[in-house]
DNA sequence: TGTGAAAGCTGTTCCGG
DNA sequence: CCGGAACAGCTTTCACA
């Protein structure tokens, strides 16, 4: 845990929205010069704050115009149980993401597909055969927006 | 939409791991020249598929350890209640994203707060005190993955 | 901490295969 | 479509207030 200043939360906020942006550009906004800028941004990254830059894809534009959260309860959950559902769930090319939670589901995932028909294909042919998947619940995404967060 | 190639799915892989690395590094990882991968970002970032590059924040380094999936029902929505919501819901700090979703529940916060007690005064105070806010269900992150999808 | 200047790479744009 | 060469701009480092 670090603590920031005013400084480092303007750095952060604005790299959250565009990680492009040259230090340079970055310390003439925030009136610092272009190696304080810099300095801040190593500091931060070596203090594990930043964890590092990721590339944004627009899955639509490839054709995946349908992103679906599906909640999934396991039926049984020892300890291999839900490594072999990892595995299992990490190697569907159409999951986003894999989110390991606590509450009514134990995980939470994040698909692509073309379209709901090809969802459907995805549900029953890979998730729903998947070892251990139980119960599921899907909600289809609409639009969404990314905050800066408590920063 | 826009046709890919093998080349251009292994940037697109590689840029989503790491958005850092160089042109001329990449290139030579897949056997190209340093232009010519600089021209294939290029476009692929004109034709949309790429919409940006984020910084990964480390919300734990900041002392932010507890990150909970709430799903929100709201109990009226019109159109002007939606974006009620919506407003208010964006100015929460500890608000990270917002997802729209069709199915058992309206929206789905990510939050992050700085432990559960921490929580469940977002939750009590900001959260339920929301215009049109109505049943929630809670999931606590664990651990999580994020895949290239289908790339 | 901050600034200013110098060195090495990178992104960017040419042109020719 | 590719690769090679050139330039501007950036990152990275250093010395100093």
């Amino acid at each position: 845990m670090i603590e920031l200043d005013d400084l480092d939360r303007q750095i952060l906020r604005a790299l959250v929205r565009d990680a492009t942006q040259s230090a340079s550009a970055l310390g003439r906004r925030i009136g610092l010069s272009q190696p304080a800028t810099w300095r801040r941004i190593k500091r931060l990254e070596e203090a594990g704050v930043i964890r590092g830059r990721q590339l944004r894809v627009n899955a639509e534009a490839l054709g995946f115009g349908v992103t679906v959260f599906l909640g999934v309860k396991l039926a049984t959950k020892g300890r291999v149980s839900l490594e072999d559902f990892e595995r299992a769930v990490s190697a569907i090319p159409e999951v986003q993401t894999v989110e390991h939670v606590l509450g009514l589901y134990d995980y939470r995932l994040r698909i692509v597909a073309r379209n709901l028909a090809d969802f459907e294909r995805v549900l029953r042919r890979r998730i729903m055969t998947l070892p251990g998947a139980g119960q599921v619940e899907a909600n289809v995404l609409l639009s969404e927006e990314r905050l800066a967060g408590p920063i």
